[in-house]
DNA sequence: AAAAATAGCACTAAACCAGTGCGGATTGCT
DNA sequence: AGCAATCCGCACTGGTTTAGTGCTATTTTT
């Protein structure tokens, strides 16, 4: 199925509130807040520990904060560390061609496809996420989404 | 995770052969010039005919034929039919918002992403496919055919 | 009648996803 | 000192999805 893991999905939030903040926030308060379950954000955020993307604060008052300037994180390495390394076909990845690549003639056109979509993805910092939200806040509370900002 | 399925990459390479051919071609010939499971190759040819992409014909030397010209079938709607709607996330097809809109901040840069790569494959027909792929056969020489890894 | 092909079902094994649980270590507060 | 909040690391489970298989019937050509 083309679709992100609710795990990156969740990551990606949590990351984005991290970078919002400024001070440690406990895996309470974040499953609280976004009504996750709380075992799967605290797994969330020591797995995003170990990669270095966040740092955690032990004891009372602990938390996880982002490692990093959230202008240096990008989508890309998010879905990349929770769903694997982005594979749209298998044959993105096979260098010298699929084995049957001198009668298959879809390969330049998915290849295509990928290559934007990871584009899209490099682009892609917490930092841009946060400030489009911005944006949001100030022109319309609730209709319209608001989508062409990044493209 | 972020992928096709493999039946959607099948499906896509399959109804490419029958884009270029103008008579029909039998799941047999397809699946042993991709080596691919004949099976496998029988079921997704059986499931665009009953959405109406391919035609069959039956009886000996019968075999399969697009149903349309080769330049109204998209990526979209090939991944539509094998692998259901297209949801990069679930909200994207929430309209009134996910239940924590008002604190979710990632909402419009995944709808951002979501709506670019819905407008890339739409804008893909078999046709693009099968020209592109013309313009690559002037260099590729390969002469391997072990595994069918397509995907 | 035999052969080649599709039609329509139903089934299975393996992988993966989402979510849960627990015992332990670390820190802050009283 | 003791307690409570918090992170740490590992393991487990139930359910869904994916990939692939099998069988019987029907249609058409030779």
């Amino acid at each position: 199925m083309l679709k992100l893991s609710k795990k990156t999905d969740y990551a990606i939030i949590l990351l984005t509130h991290l970078g919002e903040m400024h001070m440690p926030v406990s895996a309470q308060e974040l499953s609280a807040h976004y009504r996750l379950p709380h075992p799967m954000t605290a797994n969330i955020l020591k797995q995003l520990v170990t990669v270095g993307m966040t740092e955690s604060v032990r004891g009372q008052h602990g938390g996880y904060v982002l490692a990093r300037p959230a202008e240096g994180v990008t989508l890309a390495e998010i879905v990349q560390v929770m769903d694997g390394p982005f594979t749209l076909v298998d044959c993105v990845h096979q260098e010298e061609g699929c084995k049957v690549s001198q009668c298959c003639s879809t390969r330049g056109a998915l290849i295509a496809l990928h290559r934007r979509m990871e584009q899209f993805m490099e682009e892609t910092t917490l930092a841009s996420i946060i400030a489009e939200s911005q944006l949001d806040l100030t022109s319309q509370p609730s209709q319209d989404h608001g989508t062409a900002h990044l493209s």
